[in-house]
DNA sequence: CTAATAAATTGATTTAAATCAATTTTAAGG
DNA sequence: CCTTAAAATTGATTTAAATCAATTTATTAG
C-alpha cells in the first residue's frame, strides 16, 4: 500500500510537462502537426552531450536518464525524465552544445521537435515562451538542491531522498495501492548518488534489514517512506 | 604577470551581464526610468531564501554570494555574483520562492527593478524574454557542471577549479599585470568547495608549498595557473 | 531449460576528508 | 599604537566512503 507522507518531490522534479500543457489550441495543433514519434531501445542514446541539438525531445512513453561523463569516465546521473517531459530544449536555447547526454533506461517513445518548428513557434507564442521560463527558472531551484545535496549530504541521507524521489517517477498511473516498484540497475543508482556500487548496497542492505524497503531481483519496494523522510534530513 | 592559460569560465560563469546588454533602446530607457540604485555594505543581505521576491537585482558594483543553508546550519555558496550580473530573476519567473539567498561579500551598489516594470518590460519585449531563455538555459549546464564537480571531484581539484574561477572575477578592469588578488575568507572559500575551513587551509598550504599560489593575510594570489588547470582535471 | 555472462552482494583494507583541539596570526576598534 | 576578538593555521584522531577482492545471484541468449 502506498502511504500518505509529509514530503513534496516539487524541490526534485523538473515538471516541464507542464510546458506543454495548457498551450493555446493553435500552438499544440502546431506542435502535433511538428512532432515526430520514435522509438527507443533501453540503453539507446537519445543525444550526447558535446553535440549540437538539431530539435527538442518529447518522451511520450518510457523514462530517460539525462547523464554526464566525467574526466576518469565516471558517469553521473542529473536527472531520470518521465513521460510527459521535455529533453534538449536548453542546449538550443543558450545556442550551445547539449551540456549533458541522455540514454533511454527502460523501451521508450520519444517525440522529435525539429530546430526550426519549434523556434518559429517559440518566435510567435509569447504563452510559450512564458512558460518556458518559468520552468527553466524551477529547474534552476532543483539543480542548486541538487549541489546541495551533492555538497553535504551523505550517502545514506542522498539515498533515502532519492528513493522517494524515484517512488513518485515508478508509481502507476492508476493509483493503484500495490507497492511502487522502483526497477533500476545498481549502478544506475549508484550514479544518481555519486557513489560506489558497493556502498549503495551496503546501504539497500540496511534499509532492508531495517524493514524500510524490500528487494526482489532488482527492484526494490518502498515499506516505509515516512521513515526515508527523516533519514533524508530535508526541511 | 597574469598569463595565458588553456581554461575558459564560460562553462562556470552564468553570464547574466548579457541579458541587459544590446537590448533596443527603448528597452534599456524602460530599465533606466525602473532601476533604484541601493548601497549593500559587506555582510548585507539582499534577500532570503524562502521569501517571495518583489523585483530583482543588478549588481551595479562590487560582490555578491548566492548561497543556500542546509538542515544541519551549514552553507553552502552556489555561486560569486559580480559587477554587471542580475540576481533573484529565476524566482521571480518561476513564481516560486527565493531559492536561495543572496549576501554582500564586498561593499556593493545594487540596482532594484521593482517586480511590476519587470514583467511590464518582459511582456512587451520578445528581445528581453529570449535572451532570460537563453541565459537561464545557460546557467543550467553551469549547474550541471556544479553538480558533477561536487559529486566526483576531489577537493584538492575543486580547490584547483575554483581558484581558477576566482582568478576571472577577481580580475581588475584595466588589465594591468599585476597579479590578481583574491580576497575571501577562508570560511566562504571552504563553503564554494563544500568542505571544511581546515581541509581548505591544508590544500593552500600544500599549494603554496608547490608555489601554485602566495598569500598575503587572507589574500591569495596566483603564480601558476596552468599547474592549476593540470590539478583540477577538466577537459 | 541451461549455460554463460553480467550484475549484485559481502568482506577486508585503504584513503580522503571531517572533526576535535590547540596555537598563532590578523584585523578592527578604542 | 595597542588590545582583543575573530580568523587562520597546524596537529592528532576519527569517520565516511572508495577501492580491491572474492563470491553469489540474476539475467539473457541459445
Amino acid at each position: 500500500m502506498t502511504e500518505n507522507i509529509e514530503f513534496s518531490v516539487d524541490d526534485y522534479h523538473f515538471k516541464s510537462h507542464s510546458v506543454f500543457e495548457n498551450l493555446p489550441v493553435e500552438d499544440k495543433d502546431f506542435l502535433k502537426a511538428a512532432i515526430i514519434p520514435k522509438k527507443y531501445k533501453k540503453g539507446d542514446m537519445l543525444f550526447l552531450e558535446g553535440s549540437y541539438p538539431a530539435g527538442i525531445f518529447y518522451l511520450i512513453e518510457g523514462k530517460v536518464k539525462k547523464f554526464k561523463v566525467d574526466n576518469d569516465g565516471r558517469e553521473h546521473i542529473i536527472y531520470i525524465c518521465n513521460k510527459g517531459e521535455l529533453l534538449g530544449y536548453p542546449a538550443l536555447l543558450s545556442e550551445e552544445t547539449f551540456s549533458d547526454s541522455a540514454a533511454a533506461i527502460e523501451n521508450s517513445t520519444v517525440g522529435f521537435i525539429p530546430k526550426k518548428a519549434f523556434i518559429t513557434l517559440l518566435e510567435k507564442s509569447p504563452v510559450l515562451s512564458r512558460k518556458l521560463l518559468k520552468n527553466l527558472s524551477h529547474e534552476f531551484a532543483v539543480l542548486e538542491n541538487n549541489i546541495l545535496s551533492m555538497a553535504h549530504k551523505t550517502v545514506r541521507e542522498r539515498l533515502a531522498l532519492t528513493l522517494l524521489i524515484l517512488r513518485d517517477k515508478f508509481k502507476t498511473e492508476g493509483e493503484n495501492n500495490d507497492p511502487i516498484e522502483i526497477n533500476l540497475s545498481r549502478e544506475d543508482l549508484a550514479n544518481i548518488l555519486g557513489t560506489a556500487v558497493e556502498t549503495l548496497v551496503r546501504f539497500l542492505r540496511e534499509f532492508k534489514d531495517e524493514k524500510i524497503i524490500q528487494t526482489k531481483g532488482r527492484t526494490i519496494f518502498i515499506l516505509n517512506a515516512k521513515r526515508l523522510v527523516e533519514i533524508a534530513n530535508i526541511h
